[in-house]
RNA sequence: GGCACCAUAGCCAAGUGGUAAGGCAGAGGUCUGCAAAACCUUUAUUCUCCAGUUCAAAUCUGGAUGGUGCCUCCA
């Protein structure tokens, strides 16, 4: 039995579907108006890992991944800029073209990473329609009212706001800020849909004039629309809890009067040196930055994998550079138990497919389910040992099949005279020339080479 | 000020009532002309501290201390 923890009780549940055996998601996507940073990709292996486990699990899926390419300000709802609007002025291009760019890279990083993507990708700017009717049946129950500046949602006729933070609006009152827009009649009231400036370059015609939707109602309205209401999982970054996915609940709960859904699931932040990630720090990265300094993308995916979702991972590059090397011992010891004929008892193996779906099915415990995978690749080498290592990697998905190779004499990319110096090298050592032979090798390692002497010769790879 | 959470070896990290998984680094060894790499072996009588509950606590309760995130846009 599957259990997962749900935010909204804080406790670990059984996993129940509401449909027999197909598992409806909604997991909350980029905002492509940048970069996607490491601390994003964590969250998306979260929901990858919550996708593999629900299919180990014997579920089909149906997964959505919204692209938010409008109506994400980069001030509460109320008065900042769209992050779209603000990332096309400054780079010279329309929204559009940012949108695209961004979402393309993210596709790629995405499958640097293997995260296999959901069954469905919904756009924002796709769903404007389904947004405007959904502001609209608001309305019409008496949720919302118009400001001189948008449509707001009066979380004063829903009683249970803030039930999934813990947070009580009267407490929230002493510390907060003074509210900017004093036309909202409580300081919470959000955004469901902007009016825009004639200028404004992405606006819609609505109800109430030309306009953009609120942040919130995109995902609302696609969850709605692809999955209905009630449905099971929806997964985000915990910094999802206090605001959007509070009003993404009042919004549902209000329209449709029931649950919307059962199993709400959050990511832990990554950290950076202990402390937050952020622009201004400079201490973000992009898949392609760690790639720069010499880390491969499954790298990062098997450093995330050593950290259970639910807490906080402090990013290092010492730590990265420990998770490299652990994965490639993994690689190679895999390896070995490929090439192996032996068999392994039944039993053996039953034992060990036993830990790992205990662990996996207990609230994704990947950091444990490794624990496992390592422990059994340390008995006798089998090609039995070897399937079941597969059969995990269809929830750790770190492509075994693939990595698993023999060490390559990697001539690709080793230049002719470096393959000169290890040959001239070798013809040292068969000298018994030591000094020379040790020179050469002094060389080779100054030129950013590693030498391998094995049994079976020797190897040159370029180091990192 | 409010909310949420965390504290386990040099580092990362699992374990949430029955006597400390796993990884990295380190140490010893095998291999080597010597190294490096690889491989093998090994590494916490103890879980921030103080009380309490219990036959039994890293795990439960209370308190102290330290740390982080959110309440501004964030994954």
């Amino acid at each position: 039995m599957l259990k997962i923890y749900n935010t909204l009780t804080r406790t670990k549940e059984d996993f129940k579907p509401i449909r027999d055996n197909h598992v409806y998601m909604y997991s909350c996507g980029p905002t492509v108006y940048s970069y996607a940073h490491i601390g994003n990709f964590r969250t998306y292996i979260f929901m990858d890992l919550i996708r593999r486990v629900l299919k180990y699990n014997g579920y089909k899926l149906k997964g959505v991944l919204n692209i938010t390419d409008v109506g994400h300000l980069m001030r509460d709802g109320d008065d900042g800029e769209d992050k779209m609007v603000k990332a096309s002025r400054e780079e010279r291009k329309t929204p559009l073209e940012i949108a695209d760019f961004y979402t393309k890279v993210f596709f790629e990083d995405l499958q640097k990473l293997n995260i296999k993507k959901p069954e469905i990708i919904a756009k924002a700017t796709d769903h404007i329609q389904e947004m405007i009717d959904y502001v609209k049946a608001l309305e019409e129950k008496g949720y919302a009212y118009e400001t001189s500046d948008g449509i707001y949602f009066d979380i004063s006729k829903f009683p249970g706001y803030g039930k999934l933070s813990g947070i009580n609006l009267e407490d929230q009152k002493a510390g907060a800020r003074v509210e900017v827009n004093s036309e909202k009649r409580n300081p919470a009231d959000f955004a469901l849909w902007k009016k825009a400036e004639p200028e404004h370059i992405m606006q819609w015609p609505s109800p109430w004039g030309m306009g953009y939707p609120g942040w919130h109602i995109e995902c609302s309205a696609m969850s709605l629309k692809y999955l209905g209401t009630p449905f099971d999982i929806h997964s985000g970054g915990v910094d999802h809890i206090p605001i959007h996915h509070e009003n993404e609940i009042a919004q549902n709960e209000a329209l449709t009067g029931k649950k919307s859904v059962n199993y709400w699931m959050h990511g832990e932040f990554m950290l950076v040196d202990g402390g937050k990630m952020s622009k201004s720090l400079g201490n973000i990265y992009t898949i392609s930055q760690l790639e720069e300094r010499g880390f491969s993308a499954m790298d990062f995916r098997f450093l995330c994998l050593n950290a259970h979702y639910r807490k906080k991972l402090n990013f290092t590059f010492e730590g990265l550079a420990s998770a490299k090397t652990s994965r490639e011992r993994l690689c190679a010891a895999l390896y070995k138990h490929k090439t192996a004929k032996n068999k392994t008892d039944q039993e053996i193996l039953d034992n060990y497919k036993r830990q790992f779906v205990e662990a996996i099915n207990d609230d994704l415990n990947i950091p444990l389910a490794l624990g496992v995978l390592f422990t059994m690749l340390k008995e006798k080498k089998s090609e039995d040992i070897y399937k079941l290592a597969l059969d995990f990697d269809a929830v750790f998905g770190l492509s075994l099949d693939k990595t698993a190779q023999p060490e390559q004499n990697g001539e690709e990319n080793i230049p002719e005279e470096i393959m000169a110096l290890v040959e001239a090298r070798a013809a040292a050592k068969k000298a018994k020339d030591y000094k020379t032979a040790d020179q050469i090798r002094d060389q080779i390692i100054k030129a950013g080479y590693l030498l391998s002497d094995t049994k079976e010769g020797t190897f040159v790879k370029k180091s990192e």
